[in-house]
DNA sequence: TTTTTCTATATTGTATACAGTATGCAGCTA
DNA sequence: TAGCTGCATACTGTATACAATATAGAAAAA
């Protein structure tokens, strides 16, 4: 028997990291900063062994970026990162759909309303979260483990610019129209036009946090 | 300006993260099997920390599997991962090849080229090797580099699935006449042929290692 | 003044020591 | 004999000390 949750098993490595990811995303460590291992180990309260795990931990995750003797830094926000990498999720999500077939009745009634809620938001950083939320609600019975965890990899790493971005120009986007379109297909038992819903949805919502940065780097390169 | 090569940066856990790679590959590290972090720097000549850092990377990897206060062990061969994860090659491929375009003239003399060196290849290992080279070369302008990752990753995982089939029933599949295919109709002008063509060509490609897993796992199960 | 070189300092890479947890075995109980 | 309990051992998690490298600033040269 298992008394003690996994949970409890957490070592200082994994604080360590779900800390640093936290402060990343909050702005407490800024794009491009340098990270001082011993000052960031102190600040965190661990020695240096569990947080050099953490941060080789964030370098894969792509939070990161690791140069052998300069130590680690954060990794910049980048146009042609996000571009790239927010593309590969009309190509996952749509293939995600399609394997998980129909929803349930009840799966859809709960998309249906997590897509109600992110219509009513009015918190910026809910709405986001609110539509990661329905996004995986709708893919969640796809069969290919692999494929989810991938997808969510993906998630991970495009929230950090969602996540600027709202911090900078708080704007909320019109998903809810293309998520409606996608349950109305599955609910009229077209699956393909689903897909093709979904595909275009996820299209759609690259292309406000794309301007976002090529304003940035306009500016950028003004300044310099 | 930089003097000292890269690859002269390379550290210890670098170092020991490709010793253990090749270790797990060759078989000299069964599958499965727990590793012991003193025993194991000692055979690689380095200490626990770095050695750390490397099963850290390769467990990110896939190819090891961490256990709170358990240690690493080689993460066994699974018919299910094998499944799924290969099942990412139909969907990410064709996606890069779509993305990558009409390849040059040149591109396309050395795809064949690749390709007949394959199709007369009588070694086994040569002909992993040459197919993956192909592959790569298919979608090498693809500008997604992101993309080309992600398959790179996926390639990694089930070159490990294809060397054991290779050690143990050395058969070599004709999969050169799909690859004809993709070429032809990428000579004719006709992209989505090609596409259609190369996913076949990859979905083609899984079934001789599925039905070695499932041979074996039914003999396990006898034995057991 | 500007550039270059040298040196002191700061920082990362690695080894090792120690602490806490799992594991296997001996002995005990039923 | 079977199953449990407690202990000794082995192993992982963490801290820390040391070595090697990068960096910034002062002094010297142009």
């Amino acid at each position: 028997m298992q008394l003690k949750s996994p949970l409890s098993r957490a070592n200082l490595s994994d604080i360590a990291a779900n800390a640093i990811r936290d402060l990343i995303v909050d702005g407490d460590l800024a794009a491009g900063e340098r990270l001082n291992e011993v000052r960031l180990s102190e600040r965190l309260g661990v020695s240096r062994t569990p947080l050099r795990e953490a941060l080789n931990r964030l370098v894969a995750e792509g939070a990161l970026i690791a140069r052998p003797k300069l130590g680690y830094s954060v990794k910049p926000l980048c146009r042609e990162e996000f571009d790239q990498i927010y593309d590969l999720r009309p190509i996952l999500d749509p293939a995600a759909l399609k394997a998980a077939g129909f929803p349930s009745t009840e799966q859809l009634k709960r998309l249906r309303k997590i897509n109600a809620k992110l219509a009513s938001a009015r918190n910026p950083a809910a709405a986001i979260d609110l539509d990661d939320e329905w996004h995986a609600a709708l893919t969640e019975h796809c069969p290919n483990k692999a494929l989810l965890d991938m997808i969510e990899t993906v998630t991970r790493r495009t929230r950090r610019y969602e996540i600027a971005l709202m911090r900078e120009a708080p704007t909320i986007g019109l998903a809810t129209t293309h998520h409606q379109d996608v349950l109305d297909a599955l609910e009229q038992g077209r699956l393909d036009d689903a897909c093709a819903a979904l595909k275009e949805n996820l299209e759609y919502g690259k292309a406000p946090i794309m301007a976002w940065l090529e304003a940035r780097q306009t500016e950028a390169r003004k300044t310099a």
